[in-house]
DNA sequence: CCGACTTTGTGCATGCGTTCACAAGCGGTA
DNA sequence: TACCGCTTGTGAACGCATGCACAAAGTCGG
């Protein structure tokens, strides 16, 4: 389950002038980066900057240059060759090829320590993401204003999320909950879920699902410390074979 | 800078006994993946599974199988064929590769509400992970405990760093402080930093960053939301090269 | 002890993403 | 207008990751 493409039928039209074309075939990885290459440029803009090289912009968003270059290139080229890209023109194109045009209603399901700090960032960090709702099992917490929208009933979450437009979810509950919000959530017509849970979460193929996994975060780091302090060790002592993990504390 | 990699030099043992040299060549992609592996073998193993197939695991986990198994022969042989693998001897084995079998003293800087929220996770999810120091600018929060750990001045921060032992350090602040604060991290030794604020942090090449960017996560699920919007106008509409953005919001 | 069945481990092909390198194009200058 | 230097945009090569398909290796039943 979940093949994320669609089908074949690619080669089906024989000229796109529409970059509605061009989006389908923007790799995921650059759609991350171009988010960070606006915030870059949003920056730039604010400071009163408005021409920018390829050079700067790709050390200012810690990028490859080439790599910035085919990127842009994936949503057109508006740049000027020899002289750079105009600021607030590759920030419109960008909020556009985003989606960012439109505004995206968000409703926040669990409000526990980290929904309570998701719901107060007020519209999300680059506004344009409004939190419009707010859930809870919690009986004790519906009615209560967090962030200045007031908390509803999770039963609630269907018509709520109807009536107010809710094109994003966000799952910040217990992992035993939240497979369950998920399903909820796509019931109500939400699409896209970005999720907090520790949970491998099992959507239909037209539901979109982000994962923000801290422990999976904190886990990779401590590879990567545990590989240090490996090479430090085979270096220092020499290729024993045995090393550090002659200590091994059994969990 | 940032090349990330080290040099060459990696066809100069001949034969490699020890999985330390393994651990090198474990893609990151592969890494992330058998964190979740990790949680849904604790998780089988809770409920007194013992023993578990490829295909099984794989569908817990949400992946292929066959990048499954891929995945676990980065770290060894411990299955049996016909049979499959047993879950305790996968544990162990990938707490092992991970670097779990040691605790990594975690300090989170910037107790606001994201903070709060991180220092209330409590040891993070999946246990290994104990936060042992809190930093905050303001002078109001220091002394106050949260989650059981009183906040510490930021000035004190490479003190307390090399008293507590601090491997992983934790940026929640607002982007502003972020870079001030990676550098004193660094400074105090730390070498592995996870990164809430929006912001591309410049470190020395020996330092590991890894980013939670809530703005780009919302915007990634924007260009989805975007897409299919114009998936759903060019089918219902047809290629008429304007669709949905007849309607701009400008920002 | 042997044969049939099951599941792992992995060589190989495929596809995606990154990087290189250079031609095309534009502004400035004489 | 014609040349020069600079920067973009992109074709092509490379490398990494994914998925397939099968041999190797083990268990179980007779």
């Amino acid at each position: 389950m979940a093949s994320q493409r669609g089908e074949g039928e690619t080669t089906t039209t024989p000229a796109e002038p529409a970059d509605r074309e061009r989006a389908r075939a923007i790799p995921e990885a650059a759609v991350a980066r171009l988010a960070v290459y606006l915030r870059v440029l949003s920056g730039m803009a604010d400071q009163g900057v408005t021409a920018v090289s390829s050079e700067e912009l790709s050390q200012a968003a810690g990028v490859n240059a080439a790599k910035l270059r085919k990127d842009l290139s994936y949503i057109g080229s508006y740049g000027t060759r020899g002289v750079g890209y105009d600021v607030e023109v590759l920030v419109s194109h960008i909020e556009r090829i985003l989606g960012l045009t439109r505004n995206h209603s968000v409703a926040v399901v669990g409000i526990g320590n980290l929904g309570h700090a998701l719901a107060n960032y007020g519209g999300f960090p680059g506004r344009g993401f409004p939190v419009t709702a707010l859930f809870d099992v919690d009986e004790d917490l519906v009615g209560i204003p967090v962030g200045g929208i007031p908390v509803s009933h999770i039963d609630d979450i269907t018509a709520v999320c109807l009536e107010r437009e809710v094109s994003i979810g966000v799952i910040a509950t217990p992992p035993p909950a939240a497979q369950s919000v998920c399903d909820r959530l796509v019931s109500a017509g939400v699409q896209c879920i970005l999720n907090f849970a520790p949970v491998v979460l099992q959507v239909p193929d037209n539901v979109e699902v982000r994962k923000v996994d801290l422990a999976v975060e904190m886990q990779i780091l401590s590879f990567h410390v545990a590989r240090r302090a490996d090479e430090a060790a085979s270096v220092s002592v020499g290729n024993n074979g045995l090393g550090v993990d002659g200590m091994v504390i059994r969990p």
